[in-house]
Order: structure tokens, then sequence, then C-alpha cells
RNA sequence: GGCCCAGUAGUUCAGUUGGUUAGAACGCUAGCCUGUCACGCUAGAGGUCGACGGUUCGAGCCCGUUCUGGGUCGCCA
């Protein structure tokens, strides 16, 4: 029989008990982590989120309590009273290791099946489980961990921003759907049949109109929707720490946020991280290390080969060299690549659209090559120079038509490389900036210019005249943070002005009817007095991804979804009643 | 939408060239045990080998389809 709490209190966590205890009365609470049943003698570890206790019973214990105790098993909720006293032998791998409490008296809350799978850290289970069974799953002390470390992260954030001037204020979950960017998430209008809220995948709107309120400064710790596919580091809602600043230029957004950055990591990780952050270009990023979000902690930079390449006599680096572009990386100790290896590199380049990896390796005084034959000594001689390559490297080539599949392929390479040679260290943190992006990109679906950040992001002042007459050179006023290859986030300096926003509206190939029905009480906003303001965003969860060690963005939220975009707990999504959809006027076409 | 990987006991896994009754560890159940802390010892229960179809005298193993999960490209202003 399950007993209530009634009359029992709690007087201390699990993880509190400690020698200086000792002859307290102290009472407990939590789930039972294993059953040591010698016999006469009874030790119960009772687990709560702060730690283990053990627990005793021997033959000073009552009879009936004694019963109880042996019929308690794994999970069972319980709570104990009794002594705290000192241990015949102290068990030094945890806090509470060198004390006991010797019960007298005992309350089993609740029973328990035999769970799906052990609550143990070190015990491996498939992901299904964890997320069928995730309440069991976040019983694991490490999950345990986790959560609380990301709490953390929300106060010092609360605290820094608040201590910085900002205010918290909340904005719509329900909001207005618009058609650049991500797929929204729709929510039906009972009220309004036929209209559609969108879940929003930014504050973004509302922000820069509470900079047009006068709110000066503003933060918010809010979760977003995207309606794409997932990944390792994406989930259809996650979480944004979101702030807005007036009157400011990019160095101050960024200023200010180095000094968040810091804090963080020196109260949560104890590191010492250096300030302000270097800044990159993204023109620098793209041919230096293949990226726009470059992993700093190891070096193999791009090097570019297309003026040896455009006049050599292999037609795969001339051809490409033409239009495109021919670049290399050169890998320190890389010469140890088997050819199987060198084939799964291949692959790996392929999946990012090179047609394919061309190399060269120096070893004990020997060099091969893929592609050396092709090319007159010479050549071969001024890319060895031109890479640094020594004995033991290998050189990588990529050469592509499209100068950007080139750089992007190597950047993965690059990436790859330093995987297998283990040269990325999880608690090496390398911050970064990365500025100047192109305002504008080109969309081959839907074969236009759209805005690579958002079109609110202003362009660079020396850049604001080629909006129109050159828009693939024109720079953004953005930036992006970067740590150790991951986005963390990434915000800009926002246009304050009706004529420039109309400008971009224009840019990106939208009608004034378009612009007015999807962006008018913006427009008219502006007109009645507009701060320059700009602002920042970070992904929430991939920071304390980051500062957990964790590898899945799942593995720091308390209920993720899977691949699919669906809870494997909940299942959810789920058909609904049709009597719900006949209130909506909606009727199912599939 | 494409590509790659995985699916065997409650869990994590092993399973040879296609060949008798599919194994281990942990967990679970029962018994014994007074200083354990991954307690120990003894015994036991537990399997639609993800599903369907095919090849074969014979399939956990080979082939096809499919489902589930993971990674990734596209996508993610």
């Amino acid at each position: 029989m399950n007993s209530n709490l009634a009359g029992f209190k709690r007087s201390s966590y699990c993880g509190d008990p400690r020698p200086a205890d000792i002859g307290q009365r102290v009472s407990v609470c939590g789930w039972v982590q294993r059953i040591r049943d010698l016999g006469g003698l009874i030790f119960i570890d009772l687990r709560d989120r702060t730690g283990i206790v053990q627990l005793v019973f021997d033959d000073t214990t009552e009879r009936a309590i004694f019963e109880a105790a042996s019929g308690v098993r794994s999970e069972f909720v319980i709570g104990a009273v009794g002594a705290v006293r000192e241990r015949d032998s102290k068990n030094d791998d945890i806090p509470t290791g060198h004390v006991e409490i010797l019960v007298d008296e005992l309350r089993v809350f609740s029973k328990a099946e035999t769970t799906p799978f052990e609550i143990l850290d070190d015990h491996e289970v498939g992901d299904v489980l964890r997320l069928k069974y995730r309440y069991l799953d976040l019983r694991r002390p490490g999950m345990q961990r986790v959560l609380a470390m990301r709490h953390r992260i929300c106060q010092i954030v609360r605290q820094y921003y608040d201590s910085h001037g900002f205010l918290e204020i909340e904005t719509p979950i329900l909001t207005k759907s618009t058609p650049e960017g991500a797929r929204d998430y729709l929510v039906p209008s009972r009220v309004h049949p036929g209209s559609f809220y969108a879940l929003p995948q930014s504050p973004q709107q509302y922000k820069q109109l509470l900079m047009l309120s006068g709110c000066d400064r503003y933060f918010q710790i809010v979760r977003c929707f995207r309606d794409e596919d997932l990944r390792a580091d994406r989930q259809p809602e996650f979480t944004q720490i979101d702030l807005e600043m007036s009157f400011v230029d990019a160095d101050d957004v960024m200023e200010i946020n180095e000094g968040l950055v810091k804090e963080l990591f020196s109260k949560v990780l104890g590191a010492d991280i250096q300030t302000p952050f270097p800044r990159m270009s993204y023109n620098d990023a793209m041919t230096r290390f293949g990226s726009d979000k470059p992993d700093l902690r190891f070096g193999i930079e791009l090097r570019d080969i297309t003026d040896i390449a455009r006049t050599c006599a292999f037609k795969v680096f001339s051809g490409s060299a033409e239009s495109g572009g021919v670049r290399m990386i050169c890998v320190p100790g890389g010469a140890k690549f088997t050819r199987k290896e060198i084939d799964a590199l291949t692959d790996h380049v392929k999946t990012y659209k090179a047609g394919g990896l061309a190399w060269l390796k120096l070893s004990g005084g020997e060099m091969t090559s893929s592609f050396a034959k092709f090319l007159e000594k010479s050549e071969v001689d001024a890319i060895i120079e031109r890479a640094g390559a020594g004995d033991g490297d290998i050189i990588f080539v990529v050469a592509h038509g499209d100068d950007e599949i080139t750089m992007t392929a190597l950047g993965a390479l690059r990436l790859e490389c330093a995987r297998r040679l283990e040269l990325l260290r999880p608690d090496d943190y390398k911050f970064l900036w990365v500025n100047e992006f192109p305002l504008f990109e080109y969309s081959e679906e839907e074969d236009r210019l759209v805005a690579k950040h958002h079109p609110f992001t202003s362009p660079m002042d020396e850049d604001m005249d080629t909006m129109e007459s050159n828009p693939k050179e024109c720079r953004a006023k953005a930036y992006d943070l970067v740590l150790n290859g991951t986005e963390l986030g990434g915000g800009s300096i926002r246009i304050h002005s009706t004529e420039l926003q109309k400008r971009m509206f224009r840019a990106l190939g939208m009608d004034d009817a378009t612009v007015q029905s999807m962006f008018g009480h913006l427009l008219e906003a502006f007109r009645f007095g507009a701060p320059p303001h700009g602002g920042m965003a970070y992904g929430l969860d991939r920071l304390v991804m980051l500062m957990t060690g964790a590898t899945s963005i799942r593995d720091v939220m308390a209920f993720p979804k899977v691949q699919n975009a669906s809870e494997l707990m909940t299942a959810c999504p789920s058909e609904v009643a049709p009597e719900q959809l006949r209130e909506l006027g909606i009727k199912l076409d599939i």
C-alpha cells in the first residue's frame, strides 16, 4: 500500500549528509537506486537530484521496518528517517560516502515496476527507449546535471542583461506568417475561419518594434519554431537568447555579448575566455577555412592554386579553373591515411557536391599522388611549395567549376581530417566573430535573390550604393558568433529608415502590395521615429550543448523530438477529432 | 526528397561458410548470507532474431520491400 506524505517532512536532500551531521536525526526522500541485502543487514542507496545517500537497516531496526526494507525494489519512491552515523568503511567516490542513515522510520510512497532500462549514467541506452521513457532518462544523474547547468546558464544570462539595463519582455507566440525564411508552423484560427497564426521563427519584428517603443534594451529567453528537417544540432522548437539594443553599432552589440560569454564560461565552467574575440570577414572565412563558421582549434587552411591549375595539362584542374576554383589543404601527418581512408574522405567531399578528391602524399622521401603524373614537375613542385608540405603530410585538392563548392567541400574535408587525427579538444574554446556577410544570396529554388540573414539587415555603409547595382557584392552589417565550428548566434544592425527598408524589399523582388500586406505595420512604425538599433540571438540549446560537451541537441532539452519531428513519449503530432476540425472550418485532403 | 548506418532476451551486445535446442553480461524472480557500496553465492524465468515477401532441403545470416531510430546533403530569412 502506498503511503501518503501525511506527517512526513523532508529535512535533507540525499546529497546533503556529511560527517558534521553525525548524530543528527534527518529525513530524506527519493528513488531507490540499489539494494544490497546481506541477510541480517540491508543497505539501500537512495537517490534524488542532489546525489545518493546510504540507508542502513540492521538488527537494531524494528522488525516491521526491516521487513518493509527487504521488500523495497529499484526505483521505489520512499522516505526514511533516522540518525546520521559514521560508516564502518568509507566510500570516497560519493560526497556522502563517509556517513549513512540508520533508519527507524520508513515510508513507501510509491512502488515501481522494473524500469525498461537501468537508471545509470554509464549504461548506454538506445534513443527510442530513452525518449519514450524520457522521465526515466531524466532521472539519470548526467541528465540532471545538464538540466541544472542549463538552468544556471539562464540565470546568469538574466542577471547579466539585467545588470546592463536590459528589460526582459515577452513577445507573442501566435504571430503573423511571413513568406521569407523557414517554413512556419501554422495554427488555425477558430474565430477567423480560413486564417492562420504562425509560431514565431524568432521575435525579430517584435523586438525591433520594442526599440521603436523606446524600450532601449530588450532581451528574452524565448521559444522559437521552424518547420524544417532536424539535425544533431537542430530541433523544430528551440530556445533563443534574444536581445536588441538602441543607438548602437555592431561593435557595441559584440562588446556587450563578449562580456556575457566571458561571464558564462567563467561562472559555469571556470574557463577564462579572452576578449575581445577575433573577427573575420565572411570572405576570409570562406577562402581560408571553407566555412562561414570556421573551427579555429586547428590550422589546415585552404590554399588557392587556381593560377597553377589554369595552365596545366590536367583537364580536371584546368577546366575547373576556368569558371570556378582549384584549392587545396595540406594535412600534417596525413600521409598515414590509407587508401581506404582516402576513399572514405573522397565519399565525404562528394556529399558536398565535389566531383572527386585529388591527393599527394609525401612519405619517407617518396612522393605518391593521384594527379602528379598529369602535371609538369615544376607545377607539382609549385603546389607542394605553396602547401608548405613536408614529409609525412598529405595534400588534398578539390577542383570544381563552382568555387563555392570547392571551398565548402575542402572546408568539410578539413574538419573531417581534424576529427580523424583527433585535433579537436572539446575544452579548447575558440570564439570568433564572422562579419561582413553578403546581404543577399541567390536562391536556386526560387530563382531570385533572398536575404542571407533577414530582410531587416542593414547593408554596410560603404556598400549602400551596390544594393541594386551589384547586389552580389553588397555586404551586410551582420555578424555571427562562432565557437569551435558551431554557429552559436548571429545578429545585425537593422534598417531603421522607411526608405532603405523599401529599397531592401524591392531588391528582393517584392512588389508594393506584398510588402504592404506583409510588413506594412513595420514600415508604418518607422514613420513615427525609429532609433538606430541592432541586436543578436543565440541558440541557447547549442550553447548548452557546447558547454556540457553533449553531442546532440536532444541531450540538453528536457523533452526533445526525433528526426521526423514527432515526440516518442506522447506520440505527437496526432490526429484530432472531426469536431475539432469542423469548428476550425478545416477539411483534410491527404 | 537523396545518400549512409543500425535493429537478436527487459537492457547492452556476441552469433563463424546458410546447418542440431540462438548465447554472454547486467537487470528481473526465488533461496542463503551482518558492513556492503558494480556486495557475494545458488537456482530460475525470460526470444515472433523489427515486419512482410522471396531464394533454399534448410535463413538470425542471402535477396527484395517496408517500418522504426540515428547521421548527413538539400532545406534551416
